[in-house]
DNA sequence: ATCTTGCATCGAAGAACGTCGATTCAAGCC
DNA sequence: GGCTTGAATCGACGTTCTTCGATGCAAGAT
């Protein structure tokens, strides 16, 4: 009755319960890899928490310090793993989340046995 | 050794909820880059599978193909990023995992909304 | 004390990454 | 048609990362 951590293909068994192969090793660590920098962060964050669902991105170039063929360089990053996906409508280019990706990770980073929930770290201080 | 929650600092309301802050993505961003590697993950992934709940380091080193000090390299990056600790026992050295920072990026991973349709119109498609 | 074993640290070489300016492409407007 | 705006692609440069061999340190064995 494990419903949320397959939702993108039964393939992983979980990254803390088993033995990863070399193969999936190889494909995570590059979603992994894709979130390992602090601007594609961000830009996966203020996508993801879009309330329309997507994002143009004329807003989302001003939010930083960066020349726009970075941010864009960027995006194409996030969408070659996965995470997001764009479409152009007229002038301009929308992106959204792709919420199996993400959904795929927190289900490899869930452990059965823990009481994993956003925000509480299961042991020590609770302050 | 034990570089003592240094990794859940702030309370995070989650990567897909809100925004996030520069600090904030800068210090996951770490955690995250962590990841990023096929063969840490490996690591990773053979020291929390295992059924103590504690690895020598002399049983990760014989399954990979690098050198040794390459292995002890990852393993340090792992451990600076808050995903696992070390301790000297005699003549080896004992790893294992910490699942709070696993719980950690498990829920900043996690959606309130728990169902994954984001209505997007294609799926599965992603070039 | 000396030797051996297990693991960490130290440079160094090569590859990969992040960033930029310049350019190119797509779409709308004059 | 030509012009303007939004976004992606192209080279290039400096930095960071992965890996290695060589070395150093800790702990047990002889």
């Amino acid at each position: 009755m494990v419903g949320r951590s397959e939702a993108a293909g039964a393939c992983c068994p979980g990254l803390l319960t088993a033995p990863l192969g070399e193969e999936q090793a190889e494909e995570l660590a590059k979603v992994f890899k894709a979130l390992g920098d602090p601007v594609r962060l961000r830009l996966l964050s203020m996508i993801a928490s879009r309330a329309g669902g997507e994002v143009c991105v004329c807003d989302l170039t001003p939010a930083f310090d960066l020349s726009q063929p970075t941010i864009s360089h960027h995006l194409k990053l996030l969408r070659q793993a996965g995470l997001i996906d764009c479409e152009r409508r007229g002038t301009w280019v929308y992106y959204w989340l792709l919420p199996e990706t993400t959904d795929r990770l927190a289900g490899v980073l869930t452990r059965p046995g823990g009481t994993a929930t956003a925000g509480s770290p299961a042991t020590g201080d609770a302050s």
